[in-house]
DNA sequence: ATCGTTCATTTGATCGTTCCAATGTCGATA
DNA sequence: TATCGACATTGGAACGATCAAATGAACGAT
């Protein structure tokens, strides 16, 4: 009945002391390179794995991040979120941390589970999504020093843009990708080109709007802006596209999410009179299943980012240091790309323009 | 500087013992009901929390449960491994334990990080998904006596169907929930319903067609059996769906996933001459979306039960007993429900039949 | 009055690691 | 040769809880 081996099973077999194993392990560069080899070879021969549980109770850290586990009953969306997670919990996994997941169903509670994981040692950081301004869970963390990160920008949404706040967050900059689109279609030609969004207000929203703004402008034909909104959802997608394809000749469209691009799609085979280029937001599976175009959102990349920028405050907070880096360090803003697909090589009838 | 108060601090002001306090926590029943009282009065004060490092360390206990973050690349079925990870939280965090992620590239480089877990007692019990007849990990795990629970039976994929297993697992009743599918159309009246799967040879594809044609069997018109088949993407289930409505009088389909549902929606809407019923399986977003009838698997149910069957292995294995439970009562199948929606109930031309 | 039980509580040891400070060794410098 | 500092290693304590066994008190039975 031999039970696994530790640390001062190791030293005796080795001929030292645990300390010395502790080092090899944790510190290498302060032990001699004779006594190194021996020490890991006897480590290998034996197999030895340190008992995680008692370098916590010792170190005080956990070496955990929790995430909270999410089910957007949209959905569809939730499948950035789902690819974030699981990209977060790769980064994680690289650097010798892991990832604790938790549920809760409204601020209030999470605020309450953070309380426990923090008091009981369980967490020594938390990876947020879904900030906006003045979410109380900001402050909440940040006058507790509480190592955090978020994906996506604490956006304002009633419209201003005044405060992205002091926290590090990294996101993708919808902007960009929309832009990206848009001069792709105008670069194809298209000059009839429409943006099926959210309603005015949301600050993700906006800020995918002015970048097909950005785009048209920057066009030598400038053509005319048709801003179209809807609330989200399929059913009102198809309903607003439906409705302007009645009152506008258009070549293509831009929508704000694929869940919107797939009612815009519905709308077109159903009463469009000729194919009218497509293109989406977040690349989810139903973009690709019915070979919709979409803007990529590079989740491996920013969760790699979150991952970094909470190791830092990780390893700066146990110093008792201020964190050095200035805010702008901490807000990270990456680009996305656009996956071309066939809804966005539809040929541009003649008799318009 | 006050760091935060321990089992000592606490049971120095209630005027006790540190083991009477630790007692208070976890064994109430062992201490007498005015004592009980004063220390909880005391806990409660000064706010202590039992630290969870300490407690592992000393009980060689984590009190977590791994589980595999996957994303399936098909995307929307992931859904339901998205929605079964939430739910397992759920259950998880209700009794007391904790769910830690991990990502692996194959079942190889899975069980090497299990090893890693297991030896540092990182982990009390595993979640299992996707398991198959003869899939190494489940010989690893039950080799090692590691407490495991999977989500879905280990189906054969030549098609038979002769070894269960005898380790624990939960599963939804996809048989079932096809037969009620179809049963639901057959008592609205249709008599030309066709069945949209997979290939020949997937376990739980053939477990849905069974359904398919129980119900029919059990129909006392017995109308003639209609099997189609696709690899299960979007694009082949419409390729293979606008084939059959050019082939068959079909009045409506029920399809073995909602990405297949997806698929045959596109090519009813295009080709189908009159509207044709349908009902999807896995109740994704996409037919919610879509307003398809679908299948709903009861995710919370059967994360529920993994649970039960999880605790239950993880609390026995502790005290070095032998399993007393049966193997029939470590497996349980729960039923799935019809959510209806539009998509099937749509009228019956009565120009067929 | 003594003994044996049961119940409530305490004592002391232990889980396996890392922190902190001390020790010993060596070569370089004065 | 004595002193210093840098380096390699060690000893002892501590992290905060629970286990196992011992103690003490209360009480009915003998």
């Amino acid at each position: 009945m031999s039970s696994r081996p530790t640390l001062a099973t190791v030293a005796r077999a080795a001929g030292v002391s645990p300390q010395t194993v502790s080092n090899v392990i944790s510190n290498p560069h302060l032990v001699a390179p004779a006594t190194l080899a021996r020490v890991q070879a006897v480590i290998a021969e034996v197999d030895y794995r340190p008992n995680t549980a008692a370098r916590r109770l010792r170190t005080q850290r956990s070496f955990v991040l929790g995430v909270r586990m999410t089910t957007d009953m949209d959905g569809i969306s939730g499948y950035v979120l789902d690819h974030f997670l699981h990209a977060v919990t790769g980064s994680a996994q690289r650097v010798g941390l892991s990832v604790m997941l938790y549920v809760a169903d409204d601020a209030t509670a999470e605020m309450r589970i953070w309380d426990q994981l923090l008091a009981e040692g369980g967490v020594d950081g938390l990876v947020l999504a879904h900030t906006h301004a003045g979410d109380p869970r900001i402050g909440w963390l940040t006058e507790r020093q509480v190592p955090f990160v978020a994906f996506g920008r604490p956006w304002c949404d009633n419209g201003s843009r005044a405060d992205l706040g002091t926290h590090a967050w990294v996101d993708v900059d919808g902007r960009a990708g929309v832009r990206l689109a848009t001069e792709h279609l105008l670069a194809a030609g298209h000059r009839r080109i429409a943006f099926l969004g959210w309603p005015k207000g949301s600050g993700v929203g906006d800020d995918r709007l002015a970048g097909y703004k950005e785009a048209l402008a920057a066009c030598d034909d400038a053509p005319q802006a048709v801003v179209l909104r809807c609330d989200g959802s399929v059913a009102d997608a198809t309903a607003q596209m439906a409705l302007a394809l009645r009152e506008a000749d258009l070549t293509a469209v831009v929508t704000v999410s694929d869940a919107v691009a797939l009612g815009a799609h519905a709308a077109i085979r159903e009463h469009a009179t000729y194919d009218i280029a497509l293109i989406g937001f977040d690349n989810t599976p139903v973009a690709r299943a019915l070979d919709i175009s979409s803007v990529d959102q590079p989740v491996a990349e920013v969760a790699e980012r979150c991952i970094e920028l909470l190791k830092q405050q990780i390893d700066t907070a146990r110093r008792r240091q201020a964190t050095p880096e200035t805010t702008a360090e901490r807000q990270i803003v990456v680009r996305p790309r656009l996956v071309e697909r066939s809804s966005s090589r539809t040929p541009i009838p003649a008799d318009i323009d």
